[in-house]
DNA sequence: TGAAACAGGTTTTCTATGCAAACCTGTTTC
DNA sequence: GAAACAGGTTTGCATAGAAAACCTGTTTCA
C-alpha cells in the first residue's frame, strides 16, 4: 500500500561524491577487493591517469579510501584500499539508488 | 553462475543529462503525470526557480521534454511535459542503475 | 491612483568540478 | 649516456551548476 514513488527532494540528497561516475566506478572496484594497484585501477576503469589520480586524491580527502604507497624493488608504486567509511558511503548510496527505481515494469 | 559484477567501464557511460540529481528528479515527476506547472514542480522537488528554469532549459535542449506556455485568465504560466524520448532515457537510465546495483546483502 | 509589494520566470554572474595535457622523477634500453 | 618509458602528480582550461540580479505584468492598499 506504500507509495513507492520516491520524493523528488530526496534524489536531490544523493551524496556527490559517489554519485559522480568516475568516483562510483573506483569505489565499485575497491569495495571487491582488498587492495588495488593504480594501474590495474586504470585499466580497469579506463581513465586516464591524471583523471584517476585526482579522483582518488578527491576520494581520500573525504575518507572514502586510503592511499598505500610501496616499492616494488626500488621502484614506487601507488595502491589504494577502500576504508569502512567508504564503504558505508558506498552501501548507503545503493540504498538511496534502490529507493528511486521504480519497481519494475512501469507504463 | 553468470558475475554481476557491473562493469566499471559501463560506470562512465551513464547519460550524464539524466545523472544529473536536479534533472533526474525533474523527469522523474514528468514521468509520472501528463503535464506539471512550474510552479508545482519547483515546490516538490525544491529547487529555485533560476535553477529549475536552466535545468528545464537544457533538457528541452536535449528533446527530453517540451516547455508548453498558456494564459490563464491574462497572466502568463509554464508547463513542461516529458517526451517519447525523455521517457525513453529515463527508462534506459534506470536499466543502467539497476545493472550497477549489486544483488542485495553483500558482505 | 499610484507606489509598493508580489508572482512567475529568464538572463547573467560566480564558482567549482571534471578532463586533458604538460610535467616530473626515476629506470631501462640500445 | 642519450633516448625512450613507466608511473604518477600538478597545472590549465572549459563547462556545468548554483545563486543572484533582473524583467514584465498584476494585485494590494494608503
Amino acid at each position: 500500500m506504500a507509495k513507492t514513488e520516491p520524493s523528488p527532494k530526496a534524489i536531490l540528497d544523493l551524496d556527490r561524491m559517489v554519485h559522480e561516475p568516475a568516483r562510483l566506478a573506483i569505489l565499485t572496484v575497491l569495495a571487491s577487493a582488498e587492495e588495488v594497484a593504480f594501474l590495474f585501477l586504470q585499466r580497469v576503469t579506463g581513465l586516464s591517469k591524471g583523471n584517476l589520480s585526482s579522483h582518488t586524491q578527491k576520494l581520500e580527502g573525504a575518507g572514502y579510501l586510503e592511499t598505500v604507497k610501496v616499492f616494488q624493488g626500488r621502484i614506487p608504486a601507488t595502491s589504494f584500499r577502500i576504508t569502512e567509511d567508504g564503504r558505508a558511503a558506498l552501501r548507503a548510496y545503493h540504498q538511496q539508488l534502490r529507493g528511486l527505481l521504480p519497481k519494475e515494469g512501469k507504463p
